[in-house]
DNA sequence: CGTGCTAGTGACCAAGTGGTCACTAAGACC
DNA sequence: GGTCTTAGTGACCACTTGGTCACTAGCACG
């Protein structure tokens, strides 16, 4: 788009004002990883580039492909597999909108908007299938767990719909980032999801 | 990416079973729009091709442009102005939420799925900076309309979180298709969302 | 039947994409 | 020092995308 006349067909063209080309896979691994992960929570699968994610990393888009094969997988290793978002499942049920409501604050504040479950949301939206799936997996796994600790029928319709309203909070408040979700500070949060998600959990 | 040998260079290049160019503006600025609506609820904004449109309207992506001029007021002319997802507010708040469950999958129900307010979600989530702000705007009128109907305080947190759960759902069911809330049935899901909505809405 | 207007076409373009690959050089081992 | 492996580079490719524009042909009007 901009500057082409200079430096004729360059691909990789920042200025290269000193090279020191040092070797170390691990760290170029991890750091490309980290760069990825806030690539993609911030622009979405599809918009995202290698080529931007090497430019936030230091590295050139020929090394990303190099590591990680493709950009699907590189998406694939950026979202951990732990995806214990409500990780704290286990406890007295009564307790558990409030350990959900901080857990998830918590995690999202820490990251600060760039967890990957922001980036698994908007790779879903753009139609991405690996996400689909890795999703899909997640909630599955998650269910699960509530499974062993909520008492009554309709678990799973309730799990899903707590999945649902933190979905639903977690765009509004880290992609559209407009309105009062996005406006409240991480206390605030708490204590206004804690009484809806049980309300949903628990009838 | 795929097929490419055959045909040379050609751009539009569709068989050509048989050509019948007629005349019609209006109709085609309709099939276009119609085209538009189902694609970007479909693909999301990011993904969707102006080509793809074109093709489903049954014209060439120059007269896309043509008519609309860019990809992003073909999307704006795809989301009708009237985006009263949750119109009838006006009544009983008592009564609110049923109402505003039932008119909301109702809604979802008649498109199936192709919904613009899918295609606004998957559009924030792509980062199309016009549809945030079209989202917002949509957000701030609904609000309008919950004050004058509801009572006590926290009116704005309370209509956010329930905006918030309808985006939730409508990606669980109409983006992801996965999970209990996918496999619902209409008056299932209304069932469902009524006393949650409830919650949230009426402390 | 012209003739003019413009809806509609499709070749074309610049920009950018994900991905490939021949090469370069860092650094471990001898 | 040499030499060998391989991390890292960047020119390159095939292809797609949104957008342009010179042209073509329906159709209303004379």
């Amino acid at each position: 788009m901009e500057a082409s006349q200079a430096e004729a067909t360059a691909d990789e063209d920042v200025p290269h004002p000193a090279k020191k080309r040092t070797r170390d896979p691990e760290a170029r691994r991890a750091a490309i990883v980290e760069a990825a992960r806030a690539t993609f929570a911030e622009q979405g699968f599809a918009k995202a580039t290698i080529r931007e994610v090497a430019r936030r990393a230091g590295v050139t888009h020929g090394l990303v492909i190099r590591h990680f094969g493709s950009k699907e997988r590189l998406f694939l290793a950026s979202v951990p597999s732990s995806h214990n978002l409500m990780a704290e499942i286990a406890g007295d049920p009564r307790s558990l909108p409030t350990r959900v409501a901080r857990s998830y604050v918590r995690r999202m504040s820490r990251s600060g908007g760039c967890d990957p479950f922001v980036a698994l949301i908007r790779a879903v939206a753009s139609g991405e299938g690996a996400a689909e799936r890795l999703f899909a997996v997640m909630q599955e796994e998650s269910l699960e767990m509530y499974r062993q600790v909520i008492p009554g029928p309709d678990i799973d319709q309730r799990v899903a719909s707590v999945g649902a309203y933190l979905i639903g909070v977690t765009f509004s408040r880290y992609v559209l980032k407009s309105g009062s979700l996005a406006e409240m500070s991480d206390d605030e949060l708490v204590r206004h999801l804690t009484p809806n998600l049980r309300g949903i959990l628990l009838p």
